[in-house]
DNA sequence: AATCTGATCGTG
DNA sequence: ACGATCAGATTA
């Protein structure tokens, strides 16, 4: 309906340099853009959910290792992880450089994709063709003006910690169905 | 070196 | 409810 309103503006490296639980739940209704150019790919994050490293459920819990070694660097990058055999996850990095913590994206609107494709991290990657050669890489997150929605807050999905952390946040999804950042 | 464990997904 | 499938972390 309003989305679209100004032209889009790529957010720049301090949004992300805030505690994953602020950045969080203002990534609703942003746009990750992946490649760039005619390839590009807009993707409208509709359910995230944050990881820190006071948090038991987080990869870097534990300290840093080579595997989630770019959630302690700066933020505004993308962390890519593969986990059980077969699926890659997406994260942006926030916080401080130095703090392991970041944002998963779980789902996503992309245009002229069914959302049945993008509706859970390990398929949003596979629509967005993200992998691990993404690791690190600047993000690209647009906010074309769209007012950040309600949210409902839950406890994260798959894990076996932290359970009943309310650290997961939905969106619904655009009426229009689109993904697009304007232009 | 051996074992365990997944920030998932599709199928049964 | 369960199996696929393997990299990374942990333990010895």
């Amino acid at each position: 309906m309003t989305a679209g309103v100004g032209r889009p503006r790529r957010l720049p490296v301090s949004f992300f340099a805030r505690d994953a639980t602020v950045v969080a739940p203002e990534l609703l209704h942003k746009v990750l853009r992946v490649g760039s150019g005619a390839g590009a790919i807009d993707a409208r994050i509709v359910e995230v959910e944050a990881y820190t490293q006071d948090d038991p459920a987080s990869h870097s819990w534990r300290g840093e290792t080579a595997r989630n070694a770019v959630m302690f660097g700066p933020p505004g990058r993308l962390y890519v992880y593969f986990v059980y055999g077969m699926h890659h996850c997406v994260n942006i990095v926030t916080g401080a450089r130095g703090d392991g913590q970041a944002v998963l994206v779980r789902a996503a609107v992309i245009d002229g994709v069914d959302p049945r494709r993008s509706n859970g991290p390990g398929k949003l990657t596979v629509a967005l063709g993200v992998d691990r050669t993404h690791d690190g890489v600047r993000a690209n997150v647009l906010d074309d003006g769209t007012p950040v929605p309600m949210a409902t807050v839950t406890p994260r999905v798959g894990i076996t910690k932290a359970v009943d952390w309310l650290r997961r946040w939905e969106a619904a999804w655009p009426s229009d169905g689109s993904a697009r950042a304007g232009s």
